[in-house]
DNA sequence: GCGTCGATGGCA
DNA sequence: GCCATCGACGCG
């Protein structure tokens, strides 16, 4: 299987979001190494997205949204949870996408059904935020294998995001036990 | 199964 | 004063 390299996350974080379902994360932490798949992630387009951090304009925090594709943004919210993204698109755009759950592989148990318990069963926190994911130690492999049935809907927790949070930017694995029953429309 | 609520800290 | 959340609790 092969890893993902620079030029599949310049797409726009639309298209970004709905061709990671499928892909597999690997996380190399001390030695050990967990992977689990891709079944839910969502498209937060650049600063005319509401619902996109980077609405806010280009601060300490949203830094990393403005610039090369193919890193981590990590941010925590909530006081508690770390949420873990993928810049898309082009440099400057201000675009990524949010990598909501998981199915753990290899008989790897865990529960990754929801985009903070995801990230702390990866031990993803904040000092990987702009870490490269073409590097080691946190990155995506294309298993040409899989084929999800994906389908679209809406974003979750955007309420606040006006006439934005009714956009299909949200993109799942039909298939998968990982999204949420109440989640589906 | 569903609605409600509190935890908890960075940010503008 | 918000949050790109989660888990506990009460219901009947």
């Amino acid at each position: 299987m092969k890893k993902l390299g620079h030029s599949f996350y310049q797409r726009d974080a639309e298209k970004l979001a709905r061709d990671l379902v499928g892909t597999i994360l690997v996380r190399r932490v001390r030695g050990r190494e967990c992977r689990a798949r891709i079944v839910e992630a969502e498209a937060y387009l650049g600063p005319h997205d509401l619902a996109s951090h980077s609405s806010k304009g280009r601060t300490k925090r949203t830094e990393v949204m403005f610039g090369p594709a193919g890193h981590a943004y990590v941010y925590l919210v909530y006081g508690m949870y770390e949420m873990f993204n993928i810049v898309a698109g082009k440099t400057g755009g201000g675009q990524a996408v949010l990598i909501r759950a998981a199915e753990p592989l290899n008989g790897w148990k865990a529960d990754l059904s929801g985009p903070g318990k995801l990230t702390r069963a990866f031990k993803i926190t904040r000092d990987l935020n702009g870490l490269d994911l073409t590097g080691d130690t946190l990155y995506l492999v294309y298993d040409p294998d899989y084929r999800p049935r994906t389908r679209r809907a809406k974003r979750i927790g955007v309420e606040y995001a006006r006439e934005w949070k009714n956009e299909l930017l949200r993109f799942y694995d039909d298939r998968s036990t990982a999204v949420t029953h109440r989640f589906r429309p």
